[in-house]
DNA sequence: AGCACGCCGACT
DNA sequence: GTCGGCGTGCTC
C-alpha cells in the first residue's frame, strides 16, 4: 500500500504531495484524512494522508506511524482545502491547518489529549462480604443507576471504591471524559413577531439560497437565527452560526446553550486548547448540531448542514488578512453550502456593500426586519460639533454629552461611551478646524512620514512634502495623536466624581473570565458607566442603558482607507443600538469634528440606504469595490532596492498579460520596514478573476525559488494600507 | 523547515 | 595549502 502525504511545512517548495509505502502492519490504521508521521529528508514530519494507493512501487520510504483513529479531514474537508489553494493562493498545507484546533494540527506536540475518567460498574455482589455503610452507599447509587462516574462520587474516597474493586464487586472502566459541561435548562422559546417569523418563513421557503437580512439594532435578529436553526433541527439537519469574536461573549453563548442544550459547541478564543480539542471531536463525532464560533468555525466537520449564519456579515474579524490562507469566512460558507446544498444566511444591521450590492442584483435575497422588536423608535442622535464644543471645554467632553451622561445618572439610568481607537496611523489633521489632507487620486488621507517629512499616499504613491501650518485656517498645531481609555476615564471622573465608572477594553479583559464578570455586573446596575474600545459597540444588550456616547468618532474617519467611511458608519450605528433597547427611550450622542460627513449625517437619521447609496456612487466614480474587485500583491525582503525593482517588473508583467485591469504601485505598503524588511505593494483593480489565476501561479512559480524576494498576495483585501 | 552540497576569503 | 562563509537545491 501506498500513500500522498502532504507534509506541515508550510513552504511552496514543499507544497505537493509526497508518497510512501506503508507497512503491512499500519495499514488497518491507514484512511483519507488521518494524520502520520513520516521521515522527511533528515527530519520526522507529520502529514496528512490525502491519497491511498494500492500500488507498492518504487523505493519509497515507509509512514513511521498513524497518529489518528479517527479522520480530521473528511472528503468535503479535503476538496474545500484545494478550492481555497486555488483561489488564495496559498500552501495546500497551510489551508488544512487552517480548518483545524490547535491539538489537531500536523505537528502540535503532543501535549493536548483525550482526557479520560474512571466509570464503574457492578460486577457480581458476594453474599458473604458484609460492607461498611461507605460501600453500601456506592452499591445503592450504582443499583440506581447502572454506571456512575468519579465525578458523581466526589464525596468518597478512592480507596473504598478500590476496596470494592478488589473484592471483584466493582469494575471500573476508562472512559472519554470531555472538558466542558453544559447545564441544561432550558429556555423559553420566545414568540416572534410577524416580521421575524416572515422572515423565518422566506427563509425555510425559499432554501437552497444566500439570504441577507437587513434588519435594524434591536430587530430581533438572533430570535430568528435561533428559530431558523431549530427548524433544522427538526429535519435532522446541523447549523453554523459565526459571530466576530468581539461578540461571541459568554452572554450570547449562554444564550444558545439555554435553548438548545448540549447540542450545541462553541469555538472561542477562551477556550483552553484541550477544550477547544473537545469540541471539535463533538462535532465531528456528529454529537452536536450546532455550532457557534468565530471565523475558523466556519470550518466546524458536521455533516448534513441546513443553513450557515454569519451574524454581522460586515465585520471585518470575517477576514483573515495576517496570514495565508487570506480567506473570508463569507466565501467559504458560500462553498461548503453548494456542497452541502444550504443555505446561507448573512445578517447586518449595516451590511456590508459588497453583499448588499449583490442583494440588489438578486445574487442574494433580501430580506429585512425594519422595526426594533420593542416597538419603539431608534434611538434619537444627536450631533456634536467639537470644532465649537473644543474651544469652551479643551477636553474630550462636551458641555452636552457631560449633562447627559448626569441626566443619565439621575434617573438612575445607565450609559456607554464609546472610545474610537480603530487605525492608529499618524494622520495629520488640524486642530483648529479639522482639515485633512487627502490624495488628489484616491480620495483617500494622506499618512504622514516623519523621516522623510513628507505626507504620502499608500495606494498610488503621491506624495507632497510636509506642511507646518493648515492650508485652510493657518494653525500651526497639525497632529494627532490617539487616546486611551484611561486618561478618558481619568478625564471623566474629574467631571463627574460620583459615577461609578467601569472600563473595558483588552487590557481589562484579557484575564479569563473577566469579560463576562464584566458584563453580569454591568447589568446589575454595579456600574453607571461602560466605557470601552470597539468591544462596547457590539451585541451588547443592557435594558437599563439610554445613553450612548461617542467621544471621537473621527478616528476611523481619517483612516487612509476606502472603507473608513462605511467602517465608521457601521461603528456608529452599531454603538447607537445598544441604546434604548427596552422600555425607556435611549439617545445617542455623537462628538465628532466633521458634523458634515456624510457618514455621519446619515448614521444621525437611522438611514443606512442613503448612506449606500452615496458611498456606492463613491465606489464606481474611483472605481473600488463592489464595482471592481481589489487585490494586493505584496513584495517584500531585505534589500530595498532590488525589491522595488522586482516589484516593478512584477507590474511590467502584468501589464502584459492583462487587459482591463487597473494596476497601481509599486507603493510602499503602509509600515515600509518591519524587522528589515522592506515591503512593497502593487493594487489590482478587476472584473473578473479568472484570467489572474494563471498569470499570478507563473509568478508565483518563478519568485519561489527566490529566498530574497517574498510575494503574498490577498484578494479582496479589506484594507489596502 | 532543515540539511547537504558547493564554490570563494582569511588562517593554523 | 585548509576551514568555513552562506547561496542553492532537495526532501517520497
Amino acid at each position: 500500500m501506498t500513500v500522498g502525504v502532504l507534509v506541515e511545512i508550510s513552504n511552496k517548495s514543499v507544497d505537493k504531495i509526497f508518497d510512501y509505502n506503508v507497512p503491512s502492519s499500519l495499514e488497518s490504521k491507514i484512511q483519507v484524512g488521518v494524520r502520520v508521521s513520516v521521515p522527511f529528508g533528515k527530519m520526522i514530519l507529520e502529514g496528512f494522508v490525502l491519497e491511498i494507493k494500492d500500488s507498492a512501487d518504487r523505493e519509497l520510504k515507509d509512514i513511521l506511524d498513524v497518529v489518528d483513529d479517527d479522520i480530521v479531514l473528511n472528503d468535503e474537508l479535503i476538496e474545500l482545502g484545494k478550492e481555497i489553494k486555488r483561489r488564495t493562493l496559498s500552501p495546500l498545507i497551510s489551508c488544512y491547518q487552517v480548518m483545524l484546533p490547535k491539538a489537531l494540527k500536523a505537528k502540535s506536540g503532543r501535549d493536548i489529549s483525550i482526557k479520560y475518567e474512571s466509570v464503574y460498574s457492578l460486577n457480581t455482589i458476594d453474599c458473604n462480604v458484609s460492607f461498611n455503610s461507605t460501600q453500601k452507599q456506592i452499591i445503592d447509587l450504582i443499583k440506581e443507576k447502572g454506571k456512575v462516574s468519579r465525578r458523581e462520587l466526589v464525596n468518597i474516597s478512592l480507596s473504598s471504591l478500590q476496596t470494592l474493586i478488589k473484592k471483584n464487586i466493582l469494575i471500573e472502566e476508562k472512559v472519554e471524559q470531555y472538558r466542558l459541561h453544559y447545564n441544561t435548562s432550558l429556555l423559553e422559546k420566545k414568540k416572534l413577531t410577524v416580521e421575524q417569523s416572515e422572515v423565518v418563513n422566506s427563509v425555510i421557503a425559499s432554501s437552497p439560497n444566500c439570504f441577507l437580512l437587513y434588519g435594524v439594532t434591536g430587530s430581533g435578529k438572533t430570535e430568528v437565527y435561533m428559530e431558523i436553526i431549530d427548524y433544522y433541527l427538526s429535519l435532522g439537519k446541523s447549523s453554523i452560526l459565526l459571530v466576530p469574536e468581539i461578540s461571541l461573549t459568554p452572554q450570547m453563548i449562554e444564550r444558545f446553550q439555554r435553548r438548545f442544550g448540549d447540542r450545541i459547541a462553541a469555538l472561542h478564543s477562551g477556550l483552553s486548547d484541550g477544550e477547544k480539542y473537545d469540541e471539535w471531536r463533538r462535532i465531528a463525532r456528529g454529537e452536536v448540531s450546532i455550532v457557534i464560533g468565530a471565523r475558523s468555525a466556519v470550518f466546524a466537520p458536521l455533516k448534513d448542514i441546513g443553513i450557515i449564519i454569519l451574524d454581522e456579515e460586515h465585520s471585518d474579524s470575517y477576514k483573515q488578512s495576517d496570514a495565508n490562507p487570506r480567506y473570508h469566512a463569507r466565501d467559504i460558507a458560500l462553498l461548503r453550502a453548494k456542497s452541502h446544498n444550504c443555505s446561507v444566511l448573512l445578517g447586518s444591521a449595516t451590511p456590508s456593500l459588497e453583499s448588499m450590492a449583490r442583494a440588489e442584483k438578486g445574487v442574494y435575497k433580501l430580506l429585512r426586519l425594519p422595526n426594533r422588536v420593542n416597538g419603539k423608535n431608534l434611538p434619537k442622535v444627536i450631533i456634536v460639533d467639537m470644532n465649537e464644543a473644543f474651544k469652551k471645554t479643551k477636553g474630550h467632553f462636551s458641555n452636552d454629552l457631560l449633562e447627559s451622561i448626569r441626566g443619565c445618572l439621575l434617573r438612575g439610568e445607565q450609559s456607554i461611551l464609546l472610545l474610537n481607537r480603530r487605525g492608529y496611523a499618524s494622520f495629520v489633521t488640524c486642530k483648529n478646524c479639522g482639515f485633512t489632507f487627502k490624495c488628489p487620486n484616491c480620495d483617500i488621507t494622506l499618512t504622514y512620514h516623519k523621516s522623510s517629512n513628507t505626507l504620502r499616499c499608500h495606494y498610488c504613491g503621491y506624495g507632497e512634502k510636509g506642511y507646518n501650518e493648515c492650508p485652510k485656517c493657518h494653525e500651526k498645531g497639525l497632529n494627532n495623536l490617539g487616546i486611551g481609555t484611561q486618561k478618558i476615564e481619568e478625564e471623566l471622573k474629574k467631571y463627574i466624581p460620583e459615577a461609578r465608572i467601569l472600563r473595558m477594553d483588552y487590557d481589562t479583559t484579557s484575564k479569563k473570565g473577566m469579560h463576562l464578570k464584566m458584563i453580569e455586573s454591568f447589568k446589575n446596575h454595579e456600574y453607571d458607566i461602560l466605557l470601552g474600545t470597539q468591544m462596547v459597540a457590539k451585541g451588547l444588550d443592557f435594558a437599563n442603558v439610554t445613553l450612548v456616547g461617542v467621544i471621537n468618532a473621527d478616528t476611523s474617519l481619517n483612516i487612509p482607507d476606502f472603507r473608513s467611511g462605511e467602517n465608521t458608519f457601521s461603528l456608529l450605528s452599531q454603538v447607537a443600538g445598544r441604546s434604548g433597547r427596552s422600555e425607556k427611550e435611549g439617545i445617542v450622542i455623537i462628538q465628532t469634528f466633521n458634523p458634515d460627513h456624510y457618514a455621519i449625517s446619515y448614521v444621525q437619521k437611522h438611514d443606512y440606504l442613503s448612506f449606500y447609496r452615496q458611498e456606492m456612487d463613491i465606489r464606481r466614480r474611483l472605481k473600488y469595490p463592489p464595482y471592481y474587485y481589489l487585490c494586493c500583491i505584496k513584495i517584500s525582503g531585505k534589500d530595498s532596492n532590488f525589491i522595488y525593482q522586482e516589484a516593478l517588473k512584477i507590474k511590467r508583467s502584468l501589464e502584459r498579460n492583462l487587459d482591463s485591469v487597473i494596476i497601481l504601485g509599486p507603493s510602499n505598503a503602509l509600515v515600509f520596514k518591519v524587522n528589515q524588511i522592506y515591503r512593497y505593494q502593487i493594487i489590482l483593480k478587476y472584473k473578473k478573476e479568472d484570467e489572474l489565476y494563471p498569470i499570478f501561479s507563473k509568478i508565483m512559480e518563478h519568485y519561489q525559488i527566490n529566498r530574497n524576494i517574498k510575494i503574498d498576495i490577498d484578494f479582496n483585501p479589506l484594507q489596502v494600507l
